[in-house]
DNA sequence: ATTAGCACTCAATAGTTATGAGTGCTAATA
DNA sequence: TATTAGCACTCATAACTATTGAGTGCTAAT
């Protein structure tokens, strides 16, 4: 008598074989794996009853579950966790193999988003989704001013990663074009190379000691405080839910709705991607592990991407828990390597 | 005996109240209206079996038409269409209240696009979408160019309509800013007041006549061409479509295609919309009015918008063929009107 | 520890039978 | 002539009732 009534305990060799085969099964054909049929598919030398026992076993400690009492076996979270684990540790990242050149024909920040996020859709055939860098490790290149209206003035700022952003600030006084070529000149002098997040308090601390400085200069200050006042969130993009509805599990009653919360709320996911900005290589999130009532059943694999060596934003692959990791995971990995890749050269 | 054997006669008054009263219930509660239960919920002075007969005729004439024999009737193509024409010539327009804050909050084109999809989406339940106005009538304001790279410089086009264009244009040679801006204020100059489609026209016809000019603008006008030959076309937005997967016959086998469809390729929709861009009014499509394969038991209720008088885009409300017309009508109706009266203010 | 054997479970499927809301048609009625 | 009552018929829907088959747990033999 082994040790099975230990509700928790390292599994043995064989038992580590099966559950993966087992969890492999499942996301294969998506209907309970029953112990015949399976042992005979999969070639085990045993018998069904052996394998029975094994299936009681894995249930008992909670890998597997039985949609009702006479059927097949089912992974739980905990079985999909440990599948995954168990890839993570074997498999080899460097077989991916993606065209690169998606990625380098694109200079503009919104345009990589597309094309990554539709990238990872089509090649894992779940969703794909990108967070964009953190506003505080993104830099600014270049500020630019361009009067609109006597009272309207446009301010662009271009960041290292080639976003461009555009505000617009209402003004009392008049200025000429010519003004306004001095304040940009100015503007990029002063604030280049700051963040979003840090040019705030920049200005601040300037409008404080240059108090003495040029009345134009305090103008074109005031401009940018306006400009760059306004929060400046990151922005999640989601592309290929089409292909979740193509999944009948996902039409189902309560998956749909975790859906339909999902292109409600994209909140829901930006948060979620938020919290692993900071984590090392691909993040896994199965089931439950995905902390938030309104999603049901799904999963993501996300990976964050880094400017130089600091994460500063994140990608994935949004799915059912019966999703091919197997698949997704190399895929997620290696996109989340090429996005900081290419942000990186842009950076510099 | 009267004309019954005609399929294609004039309604009489009765029939015409009986048929839009039945598209109204059928709109409303999505079964098959039946004899009995009908004359009892609109208290018509008649018989079942006279009711029967009527819609016998009905049906001969194409009006309705049955799921299966022994059912109540359900309405055609052709039905709805009589109803909302019914609808369109009584319909008073005036009596559609819509909070126009949201209009006016929004200063820049895509943020207009944003919250007049999501009102449309929001207010009517089923999808909003938007087509941006045609290129060949968006009039370019200002032209600014901006150094990014020793060999890159940054084209930004502000529009009238507050539409901002950004386009990465590599040059050989080296300038300096102060030469930049003297481009920017001669190209600006030059093109302010073209649309974007004709302003290629006149930077070839300016190139030629002008050959003797300064080496200086040609650089200039090589700039701009190689920015705006890169075709400018109409963008459609799309608001709302989760309103949709909760419309239970939406997510039915060939509904559900026809909605993924609509999601992939977005191009579908907006094929339609640039169709109708040029009538007048309110237009309706039903069913297989739309004449598209991949879209089958959909209707689009849309209106064009205007600068000016000139009619340069379309806004529109997408949703079953069973939509409730009655109030998506006047709401697109209104929705158009809106969007032209912001648009040629901002364009003054 | 493994396996054969057996009784049992239960989702899925197909077949049966009501039920009820619907129809078309005919003959009587206003 | 238009309307209505009456009647036989249709058919989707729902509720039952097998039947099947792939699955289980348990026990006793290997």
């Amino acid at each position: 008598m082994k040790n099975e009534l230990q509700a928790d305990r390292p599994l043995d060799e064989r038992e580590t074989a099966i559950l993966n085969a087992i969890v492999y099964e499942y996301i294969l054909t998506g209907k309970p794996v029953g112990s015949r049929s399976f042992v005979q598919k999969y070639s085990f030398s045993l018998s069904p009853a052996t394998m029975r026992n094994i299936m009681f076993d894995l249930e008992k400690m909670n890998f597997l579950m039985q949609p009702h009492t006479s059927s097949g076996r089912v992974p739980t979270d905990k079985g999909y966790r440990y599948y995954v684990d168990s890839l993570l540790d074997n498999y080899n990242f460097h077989e991916m193999v993606i065209d690169e050149k998606i990625f380098q024909r694109e200079v503009q920040l919104d345009k990589i988003f597309e094309s990554v996020t539709k990238m990872l859709s089509v090649t894992s055939n779940y969703a794909g989704v990108m967070l964009s860098p953190r506003p505080d490790f993104t830099v600014v290149k270049l500020i630019e001013l361009i009067q609109l209206e006597s009272s309207e003035i446009l301010l662009i700022a271009i960041t290292r990663t080639g976003m461009i952003l555009t505000r617009k600030v209402a003004i009392s006084v008049r200025v000429t074009q010519d003004e306004l070529f001095e304040y940009s000149k100015f503007l990029t002098g002063e604030l280049c190379g700051y963040s979003l997040h840090d040019i705030k308090d920049r200005i601040f601390e300037n409008l404080r000691l240059d108090k003495l400085s040029s009345s134009n200069r305090e103008l074109a200050l005031d401009i940018a405080q306006i400009a760059f006042n306004e929060a400046t969130d990151s922005t999640i993009n989601i592309d290929g839910i089409e292909n979740l509805l193509r999944i009948p599990e996902m039409v189902e009653e309560k998956r749909l709705n975790s859906l339909l919360n999902i292109i409600e709320e994209k909140n829901i996911l930006k948060n979620i991607l938020e919290t692993h900005i900071d984590s090392e290589g691909v993040k896994i999130l199965i089931g439950e592990e995905i902390e938030n009532d309104k999603v049901t059943g799904c999963s993501l694999v996300a990976s964050s991407y880094r400017i130089g060596n600091k994460p500063v934003g994140a990608i994935g692959v949004f799915g059912p828990t019966r999703m091919d990791y197997e698949k997704v995971v190399p895929l997620v990995d290696y996109t989340g390597k090429a996005v900081s890749g290419l942000l990186t050269k842009m950076s510099k």
